[in-house]
DNA sequence: TAGATTGTTAATCGATTAACAATC
DNA sequence: TAGATTGTTAATCGATTAACAATC
């Protein structure tokens, strides 16, 4: 489960199979080969059997993977067997909806603050969760222990919030803003941007179109 | 314009750029060079040309690109000159704030109606659009002309929702729903697994915080 | 043991970067 | 014209796929 340098293409595929192997697991299904996980999933068994070896040997010659062990596997990899704290900073429509998302909250991503700069919110409840004006946030990171802020706000606002929050020991932007964000090294930062993947879909429906004619 | 297989690698750079031309544009920077762009987004200059090279040559030796020009030319390509309808099923948190969301309306998408099985919610408004029940979904598509279906419902529903949407000439689904879909050739489909994106960033925290010790 | 399937090396493919001639 | 910078070809790098020996 050491880390050489695993390439984020290899990362980004991991959440996908543990999906499967959740859903195989479901229907009760006990082991499973490269090659039916390759069938179920659409990709090369080879690039399975590549992917699983980066983090080493889950599986049995032979006898292929015990579906059981490789989903708790790629679990702990993922960094699913131990909980995160996290604040929401932005009390919008996205803010709000991200909060009451309780699927989260199964794989360990605990929701512990809400945030908005609009003091007309202040008060009101998400999940059970009041929200603080936003002048609160600081001695709020300080008293408990945060590992990722959730970044619902306009990119405006972003920016400046960076220094606050690293400052403060976060150690994980999710970012829903429409903007870059600068950090240190050390700080993740996973980007969410909806409106470039909207325009992905155009592009490629405009493409599908062109083709057409 | 004219698309010979463009990669998908390409297309999910395009937005960026986009972005970043957008802001020079507020910025009145009339003229930018791939070796200044490239600095301000940290990516060579190298792959900027080749990228813009895929659609043909919209620079000038020894001057550079025209923002201006080149926005509007990536805007093209990306298929953001005209408007798309689209319609959300499933109006709990996160497929409200999606209908709430008015940066995609400046893009041209077009929020035309709201779907939920849930009774309850029918008659309730989003950004003047009042949700109405599922069961007129059908009729719903073929009386408008909704190019896009935004899934923002539990996975078991989303799968068999699928026929219903293409067979009533949805030709693009953008997908919250966490199950992969279906769907025949021609009709795109854009995920957005949230919780996807989460792992990845749970991976990041804990492969640094295990490289540290 | 024979069959199946992994782990892993080698081959291929595609994407990125470097280099430079063309040209504004 | 000289300088700058593109468009484009060539070189490199990395990721995917194929092949097969190891082994359960």
């Amino acid at each position: 489960m050491q880390d050489k340098g695993i390439s984020q293409a290899v990362i980004g595929r991991l959440p996908r199979y543990l999906r499967y192997l959740g859903d195989l697991k479901e229907n009760g299904v006990e082991r499973v080969s490269s090659q039916e996980l390759s069938k179920l999933m659409s990709v090369t068994a080879s690039q399975i059997r590549q992917d699983f070896n980066n983090f080493g040997g889950f599986g049995q010659q032979g006898y292929g993977y015990n579906v059981d062990y490789l989903y708790t596997e790629i679990s702990k990899i993922l960094g699913l067997d131990r909980q995160y704290n996290f604040v929401i900073i932005g009390a919008g429509n996205l803010g709000r909806a991200l909060g009451n998302y309780l699927n989260f909250e199964r794989r360990g991503f605990i929701f512990k603050g809400i945030f908005d700069k609009d003091p007309e919110l202040e008060g009101r409840e998400v999940r059970g969760v009041k929200i603080k004006n936003i002048s609160e946030l600081e001695s709020f990171l300080k008293a408990n222990n945060i590992d990722i802020a959730v970044l619902t706000i306009p990119k405006t606002g972003a920016v400046g919030l960076v220094d606050v929050l690293v400052s403060n020991g976060i150690r994980a932007i999710w970012n829903f803003a429409h903007v870059d964000l600068d950090v240190p090294e050390g700080v993740q930062v996973e980007n969410v941007h909806l409106s470039d993947s909207l325009m992905k879909l155009s592009y490629n429906i405009s493409r599908y179109e062109g083709s057409k004619n």
